[in-house]
DNA sequence: GTGGTCTAGACCACA
DNA sequence: GTGGTCTAGACCACC
């Protein structure tokens, strides 16, 4: 019973696509919502639903097959990579969202936004968060 | 006794140097922090200080004053344009601060972070702020 | 059908290029004669066309982005935004005018020419606009 | 009985003040409106007048005496040099405007304003031009 | 001294 | 192919 294998990009956002793709697959692999062995969207059809070039998929993918996170099969489909079937030690994955947290908080001090709004902002972001987009 | 204005930059960032400038000068002024008619570093000035070129600070400084914050003098350096005598109103701010508080909370819940340790992280690097750098 | 996009610089006058190209596509999309979804000519063929450096041309374009008026594409070259389907209105594009007229009629003033005299050649230069260059 | 001796500038204009002075009294002389041994502002009192800093003022001066225009008195006033007691032929007068009023034929056309709308408001800028700005 | 414009050319990122 | 960023450096205009 796996968590179906499902990207959410924004088009708009200065980051590109193609690495949006690979963070996103990469964290859930790290947490282990996504687990060796699971199949991936073929490019053309994930390229349909995103609604993107098949390019930006394609890239995407190898980036991450020559990274040794996915694993291309026989036919053409790709899996997630053998050798990730338990999620990362929680300490990596901590280490993974600093970068993020000190941005938003060299931010909030250049806001002169006080810490506990900061907390209690990002509190309730996390509490949402289950909520479709 | 106004904040003196000082530019902290990342040249190893994908985020780019005049963006990184224009970014904290807007966050900066919205704070309050640095106020109308307080004078810029000059772009030559800038530019040694950071070790970039002169363009670059220059590109950030005209975008700035089209964008209104900053006033061009002829002849003189710029200065922070009048009508930023007083800080944005606090939810405003944190309005600005929501897109990146989104993204970090996107993130943690991909590497499945529980939210207090989150929470405790964020705090953490929000305390850490003053001192180090 | 629309009107093929076309710029015309004079590389002599003190008027930087980037701002006349700048200017004349603000003016002719609210002019209605280059609309929303039209392609720009790329930043390298652009440069080409009228012998100026790259960096010029991409400066207009993304000043012009900033601005709203254009749209980029990644990957591809740019069009005319959205919001741009209709002429301005014509009391505007009047408006638009008006400094430039302001400066003809001070300037004739100090020259001590007859209102007449002013209005015919005016009347000759609308006239001939179609033909040379 | 002379026109007295009066500068308009506009100070945020992309045109240099220094050069808005130097036009102008150009016009003026061409014109006949200001005459040969007419006795100019001193250069701080021109300052005074206008805001601007004497050495703008003294740039014009300086560079309206060595094309002629202007002649340096004993002590330190200027006045308009010898032999510009008669108005030039009005063809000359004619030429000088003619750029101004070819750039503004290409606004209009390019904002595709009708030729009679540009002449109506032309001649309604000419009346007005009496009245004090 | 100030900022602005432009060129030449390298290198990156995206589709 | 597209646009973007940055450097190096020349030259101009203004005060």
């Amino acid at each position: 019973m796996d968590t179906p294998i499902q990207f959410q990009i924004q088009t708009g956002s200065p980051e590109p696509i193609y690495r949006q793709l690979m963070e996103q697959l990469r964290r859930r692999v790290a947490a282990g919502q996504w687990k060796a062995g699971q199949e991936l969207p073929s490019v053309r059809e994930l390229a349909g639903l995103l609604a993107v070039h098949p390019m930006t998929i394609s890239k995407a993918y190898g980036l991450l097959e020559a990274e040794g996170l996915l694993q291309r099969r026989r036919g053409l489909s790709m899996v997630i990579a053998a050798g990730h079937e338990r999620p990362a030690p929680k300490a990596e994955r901590i280490e993974r969202l600093r970068p993020t947290l000190e941005r938003a908080a060299a931010e909030a001090r250049e806001l002169a936004i006080p810490k506990q709004q900061v907390l209690d902002l990002l509190a309730r972001l996390l509490d949402d968060e289950g909520k479709p987009r």
